[in-house]
Formats: C-alpha cells, structure tokens, sequence
DNA sequence: AAAAACAAACCGACCAGTCGGTTTTATTCC
DNA sequence: GGAATAAAACCGACTGGTCGGTTTGTTTTT
C-alpha cells in the first residue's frame, strides 16, 4: 500500500497550514512542522523537495478551489453570483482571518522572489479578469450601472482586501464580520440598477 | 561635540529605512545595517538597544510627520481636506510604494508581537478616529451625503490599503496611480453632497 | 582622567537542507 | 505460500551558514 505515503503527506500539508498560519511562514521551521506532523526531516524532504516547494503545493490547492468554485457559478445570472459573494464575504472573512497572515507574508515574498512571483501573479491576473468580465457582463446585461469595470474590479478587490487588512490589525477593535456585509452590501447596492 | 553621535544614528536610522525597504525587516540583518552606515556593532547597540526599538524609533518618526499633517488642516472646511487627500493620494501612493512591503510585514508581526502590536494599534485607532470625526463633521455641516461614519472611514482606509496591496503584487500591471486617484475621487464624490 | 562612542571578535541559538543508513512495502521467482 | 530482492518511505544526526546580541578592548570627546 502506498495509503501510508499518502498519509504522511497529507499530515505534513495539515501541519503546515496550521503552523504556517499560527506563526507565518518564516517562523515555522521545518522542524517545527516535521515534530506537529510525527515524522522525520528525511520523511518531509522525501515528500517536497524544499520549504518553499510545500507552500507551492498548498497555494496550488487553495488555487484549485477557488477555480473550481467559479467554475461551477459560471452559468447562473450576474447579480445573482454578486449575492452570493456577499453571502459568502462574511464567511470567507471570518474564516481566512487565520490564514491571512500567512498568505500575506507569503504576498510580501512574492514581491521579492521571483518563483514565488510567478506562482501568484497568474492566479491573481486571472481573478481579477473574471470579475472584469462578470462586472461587464453585468453591465452589459443591463442589470448594473454604468460604470468602468477594470476600475470597480479593482476597488471591489481592494476593499475585500483592506478590510481583511485591518480586521489582522485590529482583532477586537470592530466586529468585522458585520463591517464586512455592510460594506460588500454597500458596494453591490451601488452597482445594481434599480 | 556629541555632534558625531547624532551623525551615527542618523546613519543608521538612513541604511534602516533603505534596508528594511528593500529587503524587508527580517531580511535585512543588523549587520547588512551596520555594514551599509559604514559603522560597527558596538556602535549600533550602543545607540538602539534592539533592531525592533530602531524599527519602533522609525515608526515614532512617521507617525510624528502624518500627526503634524493632521494638525495642520485642522480648521479648514471638511471638503476642502477631503479634496487635498484626493490630490494626496496618489503621490502617497506612488512614493509609499518602497516603503509598504516593510509596513505590511511590520504589521504581520504585529499580530503576533506584543511589542509591536501596541505602537502599532495606537496611531491605527486615532486615525481611524479622526477620520470618522471627519466624515461625521462633513455630514454635520450638510457637506456630504448621510452615511454612517464609521462605515465610512473604515471602506476608505479599506479601499486604499487594498489598493497598495495590489500594486505590491502587480506592479506593472497596472498604472495604479491612475487607478488609485480614479478611486478616491469615485469615493469622495460618492460622499459629497450636490 | 573619566565618560561616551566606537571597533571587532565572539557566542549561542536556530535553520534549511543533506546524507548514510534502516524499516516498510511491493514485486519476483521458486 | 514463502523466501529473495528491489524499491519506496522513513529516520535523525550532521553540515554550513546566518543572525541577534554580548563582551572586551580601543579611540575620541569633554
């Protein structure tokens, strides 16, 4: 049976998530994650071949979710995939908020290291195309206003974004679950034509 | 003279912001900063106790600039203040563009460091603050439109720092200071009165 | 001469990655 | 079915190097 390889890997991805998130990427050693998982340096470095290649594989599985996700709304009408974004914001945002650091320090990474670059320039690019197009779309449709979709993309974008930001600050300072409806709320509001 | 002590320090405070800047706190090692001010050590430790005290030293400095700035559009009307952050903007945003991958990796560690995380969330709420009170002053005076404050400056801050982290991501993928004062002026004139 | 400022060697902890060897699993042959 | 063999999985001590901070001693300033 090679289940047991699989197990190994699947515990090392597990504690890597954990570890990365509780303490970022730089400060969870690979010894730190190989004692949470149960296995040896040889066993992880058996399994990927560097630090940096197991982040590779878990961004790759976050990657895969969030396409298929898109994938599966593709067909249904622009503001009805706009509310479910604003059902799903709160959720999305409460629960990443334990992994945001990570995925931020990983983003300051990207900024300086070329693999890294390179394995979240595409996916962003490409999230940022297809909202584009949905905003469009939308517009098109005749169901929002109108407004410059490449611009609204990116203003969507960045206050999702902010918002996260601020709520890693300031944990306790604003119940941002709340703070993340109205806004997403506020935004969509002003996109819809009435 | 003690002039030569306050030369030093300057050094180092200099190759810190261009280090940390360029490289990021972690990465830039004390002695890459020593190395750079062309001093040694002893001479470093002698006048910051630790890298995170030069980090806090550098913070104190800015935060110090942006209360003066505050101080002093104190008393003008609250569209005219909101309008000079228009014009603000994007030459914050095109010069904050070295410093910001230090800032967010700053307040990576400020969630998890004590330390940092109270010189940090201090001048985060007082801004917060007096935006809020500025944006409720606007409504007061019947300048802008009825929004609820704090929503408010919460969305702004939001939208601008998402805005800069995207350009950290993508730098050329765009001209974000095109898109960054695109969206300010979007927000305000979604606040003012007409 | 005393104190402040600075230089340089040094310390201990840590960390990503390596390597020789061992155990477990799968395959082959009788 | 069971020994023999090959291959994959795993172990953990070790390496080379980095880093923040200390210590000891020298120079400069007052």
């Amino acid at each position: 049976m090679q289940q047991r390889s699989e197990e190994t890997r699947a515990k090392i991805l597990e504690s890597a998530i954990k570890l990365f998130s509780a303490r970022g990427y730089n400060a969870a050693s690979v010894d730190d994650i190989c004692r949470d998982a149960g296995i040896s340096k040889g066993a992880f470095y058996h399994h990927f071949e560097s630090k940096q290649a197991l982040f590779l594989a878990l961004l790759d599985g976050w990657l895969k979710t969030i396409d298929n996700a898109i994938a599966a709304s593709k067909d249904k009408p622009v503001p009805e995939i706009f509310m479910q974004i604003t059902e799903a914001f709160p959720y999305i945002f409460a629960t990443a908020n334990e992994g945001l650091p990570m995925f931020l320090e990983f983003w300051l990474q990207a900024s300086r290291d070329d693999n890294i670059w390179q394995a979240s320039i595409a996916p962003y690019r490409r999230y940022h195309k297809h909202f584009t197009a949905l905003i469009k779309k939308g517009v098109d449709e005749g169901s929002f206003v109108d407004v410059d979709p490449g611009l609204t993309s990116r203003m969507i974008m960045s206050t999702a974004m902010g918002l996260l930001l601020q709520s890693l600050l300031d944990p306790k300072g604003a119940k941002w679950e709340k703070v993340a409806r109205d806004s997403t709320n506020l935004l969509i509001n002003s996109l819809l034509k009435r």
